[in-house]
DNA sequence: TTTCTAACGGAGCGAAATGCTCCGCAGACT
DNA sequence: AGTCTGCGGAGCATTTCGCTCCGTTAGAAA
């Protein structure tokens, strides 16, 4: 009847359910920001690799996973501000926390709005935003971000940021292939933007510059007859 | 029987058709760019006050009424490309063509991949891709333009910059009250963007730096009990 | 080994959404 | 007045989705 040994660690049993359930948080975030608002919880068990009654034996509906993973990106965000504070050059601080956040921001834009904010995820959220300040206040300080950029500004460059068009559309199409330039091409433009906001001059831009396949091939419909199509836009 | 008078001109009946026609291209762009991929038809109709049955008289299947978008919607990026050859100042071009695609580009991100292109779409495609690499070629020659952004990394930030997260979300919550306020912070996000891709120094930020309800009030859920529920990203 | 049972996967159910058809009606021409 | 083009939208068939329920599996106890 008890499930503890006796000296309190956890079956193995167990063991196996706190790893679905990490995966099933992996992969919560993973098909968010994938397929966005409409992201199904089948979808969600099967990319976790787990059946749909696990899931519903962990949380008890879709809503209470969503919840669980918003205070844990929640989490994420204030690790990344604390980061970000701790790096001794304050541009180099930001710039870190900006794509650090853009990595893994994509997840809660479909979230936004749809879900009752429990008291804690308020608090957390307060505390980030301040940590966020903090760093954005210091990049101003010490003049090496523009005066005129705001702290409201540097968090909606994220979150337009935070959301790939390209990067999803080629995950929905399944070319995996593809993911790498892709990868690439929004570090580019991220390091575009980034370079929008500093006061000074622009390093040169990271990596290669980006082949024109990513645009030419997501226009194919994969049941397609012609073997080239090439179509951009 | 017939429906044309003595002198060729439409009958009244008809220019109305022609108007509806229009409202339902002009819908299907609204709503593409706010719903995304599952945009539906009927949202589509109402939007464009105009019945169901009427859409389907004029394009036999949604698919159709996405083809003839597409078709226009490359117009006006033609149209745009050339605005921009017009200009005498190569960098006014390029940040001109860039801030108007970037206001009607988000209509098409979600219907990549989906239709089967036409050899009259690819042809105009292929004539707007020209036209934009002389804008962007023009602008590399003047040196306005960072050597080591190409052609590609231009056209990937006009679309990472198309959708906007924030204006689709307050949309979606019909919280036309902001709305104002969020076409401001996009237009400040893309011109930090753009001064990015400048070869040289920043001019300020365009319009009133924006405020923290745009953060904030997006997370109220719509029956929520709590008065003042401030939470960001 | 045998028994017990916690945890698992997924078929399937009712509800909701969606593309499209079909039909009754309004009003513009003759 | 009569005709008939074009209109709006209820309704149908199909798909999708959140969630329940149950037979199966594999570690723990005896």
């Amino acid at each position: 009847m008890t499930r503890m040994t006796a000296d309190g660690r956890k079956t193995a049993r167990r063991a196996e359910a706190e790893r679905n359930d990490h995966a099933l948080l992996a992969a919560a975030r993973a098909v968010l920001a994938t397929d966005g608002a409409h992201a199904s919880v089948a979808a969600i068990a099967k990319h976790a690799g787990v059946g749909i009654g696990s899931l519903y034996r962990r949380y008890p509906t879709k809503e209470a996973l969503f919840q669980r993973l918003l205070d844990i990106v929640l989490d994420d965000y204030l690790t990344a501000a604390e980061t970000a504070l701790a790096d001794p050059d304050p541009w180099n601080g930001l710039s870190g926390y900006v794509t650090t956040v853009i990595a893994f921001a994509g997840s809660l834009g479909p979230i936004a709005g749809t879900l009752p904010l429990t008291p804690a995820i308020l608090d957390k959220n307060r505390r980030a935003d301040e940590a966020v300040a903090a760093v954005i206040d210091r990049a101003h300080a010490a003049g090496v971000l523009r005066a005129d950029a705001s702290v409201i500004d540097v968090e909606l460059l994220i979150e337009q940021l935070g959301k790939s068009p390209l990067i999803e559309q080629l995950a929905k199409q399944g070319r995996t292939d593809l993911s790498e330039a892709a990868q690439n091409a929004h570090t580019r433009i991220t390091a575009i933007a980034l370079d929008g906001l500093r006061a000074t001059g622009h390093p040169p831009l990271p990596g290669e510059p980006p082949g024109p396949e990513l645009f030419t091939e997501r226009w194919e419909v994969p049941g397609s007859s012609e073997g080239t199509a090439p179509a951009g836009h």
